[in-house]
RNA sequence: GGCAGGGUGGCUCAGUGGUACGGCGGAGGACUGCAAAUCCUUUAUUCGCGAGUUCGAUUCUCGCCCCUGCCUCCA
């Protein structure tokens, strides 16, 4: 079975085709850095971190490409709040936002351009809109792009433009001659940070970022662009409308949404404050629980965040790493020779990233495994499939030992104990090893006897 | 109002025209000095409601109810 993908564009899953083959050129859309980001954008990084490396596990070279908008409303208003450059700002949070997809265990894109380093190739592109009267200078010395110019405008948010209620929720600007049409090139104020171009010194507006540097990167038609499911309008319906009109070109040919992180079934978003920061989660939870628990759904449907949820989501990595470190004891590695991955994990991943479905299968490797190494069986495949589905997900990546035993414990001291607990048991005072058992149980330390000795970890 | 996506066991989450995957939790058993872990068994006559198509529908069609999202910045 071949790659399916659920082609927004489209609302149907199709088998996916390169351009080149063998070759992939994907976009996601990144984050505006002005802040911390939270547990919804987490998803997004860590959605299309499985989707790359699936993809080069089916052997293509992918020229993976997520930008990073450094200038905009935002982060000029948050500079000014904390009285810092707007490059101090951006730096720091694109810093920031380096620590937490690396905690998360995602891979760093090919490329991750600035739209600040971009500046000609968007004003080219406008330019080109111009030229073709898809762009107009509006009485506030703004270009506008023209809308109505594009008769395409709608197909990827299924929506036409006659029907929506423009202007029912936000004042539509007088000097826009359709209320749709978006901004191409912002007038700087005095003191906003500006670049000269032919219509004066400004800014670019948000959408035209994504098509220049999409398009600069991967060509004028590429194969998949992704981003959040709040994108699909009208940022992602604007860049179709830019990109298309200015090259000619077909843009992305795949688009692929992931949905919201919800808290009590509602949006996690910034404006409604229901949110969490990535780092105030991983305080309290490793990074890879929160990696399980976005892994236990489906890309495209809604998540419901709670502590409840990531405690599921732990226990049931807790069982994995269980595995795993029964197989370090054991003296099976699972690795050398090409491990090769189960049938059923290679046709969920391809059936658009089942990750739920791949997560079964690695549960029922897991169940296996435990099996065959408590009858002294050869285990020696089924690790290898262990561990290769476990990379390919970015999941039971840690030190095992450490898995369990992290955190703030005096680990001398706890083997000490054991010890103590151990010479009792030998003499039959079964009265101190249990003692021994619940002090420690009430620090969190849970002690667990097997053939080859005492073990503990942190509950 | 328009458009999009949902409603599956105590919770969660997959899936299929022929009575439902996995995880968490619960119950019983093996094992253990006791535990823990692990393994085994078990835990939805049923997939929002009603009708239709069909030999047969949770899966297809129609209608209805409910939920969420987008239509403004938002991953």
């Amino acid at each position: 079975m071949s790659l399916m993908l659920y082609n927004t564009i489209k609302r149907e899953k199709e088998a996916f085709v390169p351009i080149r083959p063998g070759h992939i050129g994907m976009y996601v859309c990144g984050v505006t850095v002005y802040d911390y980001c939270h547990v919804g954008h987490a998803r997004v990084m860590i959605v299309f971190d499985v989707i790359y490396r699936w993809l080069m596990h089916s052997g293509f070279d992918v020229d993976y490409v997520r930008n990073f908008t450094d200038v905009d409303d935002k982060i000029i208003k948050r500079a000014a709040e904390r009285g810092i450059a707007i490059d101090a700002l951006t730096n720091e949070m694109i810093d920031a936002f380096h620590a937490d997809a690396d905690a998360l265990g995602c891979l760093r894109p090919t490329h991750e351009p600035r739209a600040t380093a971009h500046m000609d190739a968007m004003i080219s592109m406008i330019q080109a809109l111009m030229e073709k009267d898809m762009a107009y200078v509006s009485e506030s010395g703004d270009v506008l792009y023209a809308v109505r110019g594009f008769s395409d405008y709608g197909q990827l948010s299924g929506k036409k433009i006659d029907e929506l209620e423009s202007g029912s929720r936000v004042d539509v600007d007088q000097s826009k001659r359709d209320p749709l049409d978006f901004v191409l090139w912002k007038m700087a104020k005095a003191d906003e940070p500006a670049w000269a171009s032919p219509w004066g010194q400004g800014r670019p507006g948000w959408h035209i970022e994504c098509s220049a540097m999409s398009c600069g990167h991967l060509g004028d038609t590429f194969d998949i662009h992704g981003g959040g499911m709040d994108l699909k309008f009208p940022h992602h319906e604007n860049e179709i409308a830019q990109a298309r009109a200015a090259n000619g070109g077909g843009f992305a040919r795949y688009w692929l949404h992931n949905g919201f992180v919800n808290i009590n079934a509602e949006k996690m978003s910034k404006s409604l404050g229901n949110f969490f920061t990535i780092r105030e989660v991983t305080e309290r939870y490793h990074p890879e629980v929160l990696r399980m628990f976005m892994l236990g759904t489906h890309y495209r449907s809604p998540l419901d965040f709670s502590d409840a949820a990531l405690d599921v989501a732990k226990s049931g990595l807790d069982r994995l790493y269980k595995t795993a470190k029964r197989c370090q004891e054991s003296g099976v590695t699972g690795a050398g020779g090409q491990a090769l991955l189960p049938h059923h994990f290679t046709t969920a991943m391809d059936d658009d990233f089942n990750t739920p479905e791949a997560l079964a299968v690695l549960f029922d490797t897991s169940r296996a495994l435990n099996k065959g190494l408590n009858e002294a069986q050869d285990v020696t495949a089924l690790a290898g499939q262990f561990t290769a589905m476990s990379a390919l997900l970015g999941i039971v990546q840690q030190d095992t030992a450490i898995w369990f035993q992290s955190g703030d414990v005096d680990a001398a001291a706890i083997e000490a104990l054991i010890e103590e607990r151990l010479q009792a048991r030998k003499n039959r005072d079964f009265a101190r090893a249990d003692a021994i058992r619940n002090e420690l149980s009430a620090q969190g330390i849970v002690l667990e006897d097997s053939a080859s000795g005492t073990t503990w970890k942190k509950n």
